[in-house]
DNA sequence: CCACATATACCCTTAACAGGGTATTTGAGC
DNA sequence: GCTCAAATACCCTGTTAAGGGTATATGTGG
């Protein structure tokens, strides 16, 4: 059974050119396209329940209603359409922001066809297609927010000498300036700095920093 | 620059089918196989840390040790390691303990072999390959467990703009990783680093950390 | 006493950042 | 139509950090 889609996107160029390149795949049935949110959930209403599309390909950002708000309406009136959103860049915010809106998969403006149409075979048998970089945000936001409660904290091992040279670093402090503050030489700065990084597995001060707060090594 | 694997697998038909199909493709090199976790960690300890693999790929269920210990072990001592998970069947309980335990991508084992490698591939440029029926899980739990942040909080001021290159500085990308990532120049960077510098009042990536984390400007 | 961890100190090279400019384009608001 | 904020892009130079070493002194615990 053929996949019946509709095309949300505010640039005409673009909504062409996709109509014109899914033309090659038999499966793919293109009922209508929309230049934004107000005229898809118009040309929605003019389908019987059994003539809606399955899914919407929705592009994030668009004047009027954009994706995210009509994604929204859209599922609240229509609960089984499945929202692809299409974004350019790999947003944070745009992300979660759709996915609580209730869009199910996450294409990139510049994948190929070929991925746009695995992507909507995947969606049509049920499944979430998600780029592999929003993918990766998705994980690093679970593992965040889904807590580390496992036996105990993560023990980093600092010694005490390591947390001081941490405690400058996070006060953004120059290794010159921590040399002063601690009256050591810059090059034993540079060594215990070393030392932090390969214990806290991170390879900048500015990590240092996010690891050193989230993790509360300090306070 | 070739990828770098090693393959952790219990049955022994499976391990030489995959090192087979895989010897199809140049950019991927095997550097060891193990049938299981212990093994797996045993002969890590054998490489380098510059000569470690890339990523691991490995089997979810497996005697002694299994995947998802084996790979909370792994990411312990070698952090940079990816992990991807090969599951038979997409089970819920294993695909959040996966995640947990620091596994950055899911492939079903009747994947053909060309979207092992596509996987391998995103992986190695730092994305998290997750197949559709994986997704659909995680999205689901995702509606399920997000709450909405709090809101008054201290105004730098920033525009959207410059939100996106703070959330870069905070996840410590370089200015041409950031370039990369936000499609603009790098030089663009460099402008909107500098005005958020001056936004916040300060002269580092290591304090721009600092005061995003402890005044929550992210989320 | 010996092994080990800790703290100290120095060398090198390359990559990245920081701070100072200027300039163009675009869209919103007056 | 003009102004202004925002986003874009480029130039310069100097400083700092990052990563790779090696080496020494000083404890403490077995």
């Amino acid at each position: 059974m053929s996949i019946r889609i509709a095309i949300v996107e505010d640039v005409h160029q673009i909504r062409k050119n996709l109509i014109t390149r899914f033309s090659f795949f038999d499966d793919i049935e293109i009922l209508f396209d929309a230049s934004n949110g107000i005229e898809c959930i118009q040309k929605l209403q003019n389908y019987e329940d059994s003539e809606l599309p399955d899914i919407l390909l929705m592009d994030i950002e668009m004047p009027g209603l954009n994706g995210i708000e009509t994604t929204a309406k859209v599922k609240k009136n229509y609960p089984d359409i499945d929202i692809m959103m299409q974004t350019v860049f790999e947003d944070r915010d745009n992300l979660f922001k759709s996915i609580q809106a209730g869009a199910s998969g996450y294409l990139l403006k510049d994948d190929p066809i070929e991925k746009y149409v695995d992507a909507l075979r995947d969606m049509k048998e049920g499944g979430a297609p998600v780029s592999p970089a929003m993918a990766q945000k998705l994980l690093d936001h679970m593992r965040l927010h889904a807590g580390a409660p496992k036996g105990g904290k993560e023990d980093f091992d600092l010694t005490s000498r390591e947390l001081d040279i941490l405690q400058c670093v996070v006060d953004d402090l120059t290794e010159a300036q921590i040399a002063d503050q601690l009256y050591i030489s810059p090059h034993t700065v540079r060594t215990h700095i070393k030392n932090v990084y390969k214990k806290l597995h991170v390879h900048s001060r500015a990590s240092v920093v996010r690891v050193a707060l989230t993790k509360g090594l300090l306070s």
